[in-house]
DNA sequence: AGGGGCATGTAAAGAGTTACATGATTCT
DNA sequence: AGAATCATGTAACTCTTTACATGCCCCT
């Protein structure tokens, strides 16, 4: 009776709570995620909305369309699992970065290739936290409103929250970047920190 | 021929890079990431090690103690093996983070659970907080003079560089929730930034 | 004598990625 | 006509977790 539901059918409980979605809508909107910290593949994301669709969570509506497409929503009962599950506390279980992990064995190479990659590294995340500040602007611009009026109730609060942990961590996360490099740019510095 | 290695391969040697050890200390010093992003159970480590055998990237002796027990060192090939690794650009993939995820859905709540919730979440961060700044200030006192003389080429650079990111990480995981429970708090709030 | 830590494994299930597979529609 | 995008699925494999399993040593 109790259903277990899946980290991933809580993310896809979280955007069919904002609108109703075709499995492909759910799955370009796990591709990568915008401020949105979870990603999966369609492989993973048709059979768990079967799931979800036998544990009433949602329900499906064959769209009338020309085209094939099968349209999910969420049911009430999907949506009290999902207000259960956020208020709930999660079971902390530690960030895997690989960065970090080459950062814990950056001393068996030379500086000079680590320099190289860091470099790499900071340009792309560079261009992240500009992508992400670029769609914080829009936010505020396109739904500021929506966030006057329903404050916190709002899905647009939601992204809101979320944007801004994603502009944090990348902030966070160049800071470091660059700190590394200057370590091994000149490794004298070590002492000045 | 061309051996390929998992990322908990490349833990493992980076491990055993630093000193030789046993499979059950490979498993303590990964059972918790410590400033280290990557965690694994024994159940894992140990036929990952016997992989890594098989690979010659790292060799085992039957130690001569009383109690049963199998050290595990880093060959040459396994040290090059590593280095490679390093200095290669990572298949970058997106963190995970589930508490970010529930931030996604957390207008569905009211504001009471979630201050609850995020409540919780703050102590946890603060207590690892001052336990990553504690093994900071220690590792400054015990391995001053290691750094100094070795700069980035001493293990203790890689412990330095990731418990920084850890304790990166972790401020502006608070900032960030110390800004949400503001916002949950007084909803007005949400104009003013 | 019993509990806790040392020490090493296997099995099964769950989560996630990659590859295989198909077909329609829309735009250029 | 061809490419891109919409749309949905399955299969195989890899990675990770949880549970099962055993036994020794050390301290109180």
């Amino acid at each position: 009776m109790a259903v277990t539901v899946t980290t991933l059918g809580y993310a896809i409980l979280g955007l069919l709570a904002r609108e109703p979605l075709s499995g492909y809508d759910v799955a370009r909107r796990l591709r990568r995620p915008i401020g949105y910290y979870w990603t999966a593949r369609h492989s993973q994301i048709y059979p768990e909305l079967r799931r979800l669709t036998a544990d009433r969570l949602v329900r499906s509506s064959e769209a009338e369309g020309v085209r094939r497409r099968r349209e999910y929503s969420i049911t009430r009962a999907g949506r009290a699992e999902l207000q259960a599950w956020v208020g709930r506390a999660p079971s902390e279980h530690q960030p895997r970065d690989e960065v970090c992990l080459k950062a814990y064995s950056l001393w068996v190479v030379e500086a000079e290739s680590a320099i190289t990659l860091l470099g790499q590294l900071k340009q792309a995340h560079q261009a992240r936290l500009v992508e992400y500040e670029a769609m914080l602007s829009s936010l505020k611009h396109n739904r500021q409103t929506e966030l006057l009026r329903e404050g916190t109730r709002s899905p647009a609060f939601g992204n809101y929250a979320t944007l801004r942990r994603g502009i944090g961590y990348e902030r966070e996360y160049l800071g470091w970047l660059r700190w590394l490099i200057r370590q091994l740019k000149d490794p004298r510095a070590l002492t000045r920190n």
